[in-house]
DNA sequence: TTAGGTACTTTGTGATACAAGGTATTAGAA
DNA sequence: TTCTAATACCTTGTATCACAAAGTACCTAA
């Protein structure tokens, strides 16, 4: 049921700290969410490819190199009016219980 | 970004009161939620192909037979796994907002 | 008898999430 | 030195979901 939010979750995330891969899905794990890599991994490609995302790469003391994502100015308007569909969803949702 | 968030949506309406389609994307419409029939057709099927649903034809007074779907014993036990889904997605958000 | 409105259905396409497998780097043990 | 384990990134194939568009059928009224 949680399809579609990924990427909300995603920006989230990097909206308040850079992240590579396999922290983000760390942190996602400790909020309740699952995600695996082979989705996380092509999310990201295409969140970098429509210019929310930028990267960096940072040497590791613990194995390879990190891709680390950071929000764009782009990415962050974009969270924005992720928030505020967000707000209107959970809105949609109430009213039709409410009905 | 409410992808996925359908089939509780349809579920949830017909927790309430039976309804057929069209009268399904009225009520969803109202409530801020845009469905196409080629969405909600097939949708409908589906949920009825896995017990949730059962339905019953009746005359209508401008039209064609109407398609009135309720809700099963099984749809019931679903919609009420998918209203606590629902609250724990809302929660792990609301968390990863926090962090 | 035909035109317009209502209602149900199907087909083709694009996007997303997952499972599974693959590549590459580093550190430490054999 | 060489091998293994751990970490990290990436790709491919498949299933599902939502949409656009087109199609079928029924009913009423002109």
């Amino acid at each position: 049921m949680r399809k579609g939010l990924l990427d909300y979750c995603i920006l989230s995330i990097l909206g308040k700290h850079e992240a590579y891969a396999s922290s983000l899905i760390e942190e996602l794990k400790a909020a309740g969410m699952i995600v695996v890599e082979g989705t996380l991994y092509p999310l990201l490609i295409r969140q970098k490819n429509q210019g929310l995302l930028d990267y960096r790469w940072e040497e590791s003391t613990q194995g390879p190199p990190r891709k680390y994502y950071v929000l764009s100015d782009k990415g962050r308007e974009q969270l924005a009016q992720m928030d505020a569909a967000w707000q209107e969803i959970i809105e949609s949702v109430n009213t039709l219980k409410r009905i």
